[in-house]
DNA sequence: GATTTAACGTACCGAGCGGTACGAATAAAA
DNA sequence: TTTTATTCGTACCGCTCGGTACGTTAAATC
């Protein structure tokens, strides 16, 4: 609960380069701790890799989800969107969660099921919004609500990775208009 | 050149489940060769790495080549790309290229080089395909025809790791003509 | 058949991994 | 101050990794 140095260096360390990168040793380095005080406080890397999780969602994901809850209109949050994933300083090396989720196979249980969880409050979150985006006749498209929810996380996703491939952020926001453009008209 | 019991071992392995995950002790046992005669034919993992991929660029991408090269008409190719990344039984566990691509940052040098040297030639493909369709009519657009190749190497890419995640093809051929859908118009 | 040449595989290397046994150091209770 | 309880880190475990030294076997040359 109190500003726990290990979880930051650990979060810092995955989230900059990427978890399947990062060894249990070169994080109690950084962090300055023994290793077995790092077991001793989370168990096992799969403890750690969802405590950090947890805290990312906690710190950096729920930003996104209290704008989703603000209802903006449609337009706005694709422009806010596409702000977010390809020009976002925080965004410069990724999405830890993506991340994670990209190597899902490689995960924990822990951590696995974390990220199913994240995933799929993330989908329901958005058919939601559309939901209520149709409904107020801003988002007009007879496109099931799952299949465009599911399809902004994916290329929101896309986006950001190639954000932490180093590509340019001009070319990764024209990819994401591009697909995002593709909800509009329909 | 001959018939490879060890190259095809390798490819197998390494498209099946993903590069990183299968270590050259793993390879050497399913192929039945020692690990020294491996690294006389390869001299390093990563020589055999690239060895792999021109054998996977000679034997499955080369189709998607030569088939861009006949100059299908726009729809027409959309219709294959579709069906290819979202139905063929080849690509049940995914595209070797597109799992390489996504791990690039750990490539060895060798086979980063041909991950690079593949993906310039699959763009400029798609982007001198895309001038051509346009002179001709059959694709009425004023997107660049570069930023669209992009697009369309990244959409495709994203449905075959999908598909190697293990999703439902109905759903992956959904994103992807929606995404594809964003080139029509406009 | 003897000798040279080339291919091959056992058995090893050092390094790094995730994880832990256990004694030293420290703080709390007496 | 002595004892008890708790925290901490050194130094190790077994394992797998990519890669190789070197003796052995087999094939070609004479």
């Amino acid at each position: 609960m109190d500003n726990d140095k290990t979880l930051d260096a650990a979060m810092q360390a995955y989230w900059r380069t990427d978890p399947q990168d990062v060894s249990i040793n070169a994080i109690c380095e950084i962090a300055g701790v023994s290793k077995p005080s790092l077991y001793r406080q989370f168990g096992s890397e799969d403890g750690l890799m969802r405590a950090v999780l947890d805290r990312y969602a906690d710190q950096v994901l729920s930003e996104a989800f209290t704008l989703l809850q603000t209802d903006p209109p449609f337009d706005d949050l694709m422009e806010a969107l596409i702000a977010y994933a390809s020009a976002d300083p925080k965004m410069e090396t990724g999405c830890l969660y993506y991340k994670m989720r990209a190597g899902k196979h490689r995960l924990g249980p822990l951590t696995r099921a974390r990220v199913e969880e994240i995933e799929a409050q993330a989908q329901a979150g958005y058919a939601q919004y559309l939901e209520a985006q149709r409904a107020a006749g801003t988002w007009a498209s007879d496109l099931p609500a799952e299949v465009a929810a599911r399809y902004i996380v994916e290329q929101i996703g896309m986006a950001l990775s190639q954000r932490a491939a180093g590509q340019e952020r001009a070319t990764i926001r024209a990819s994401l208009i591009l697909a995002l453009s593709a909800l509009r008209t329909r």
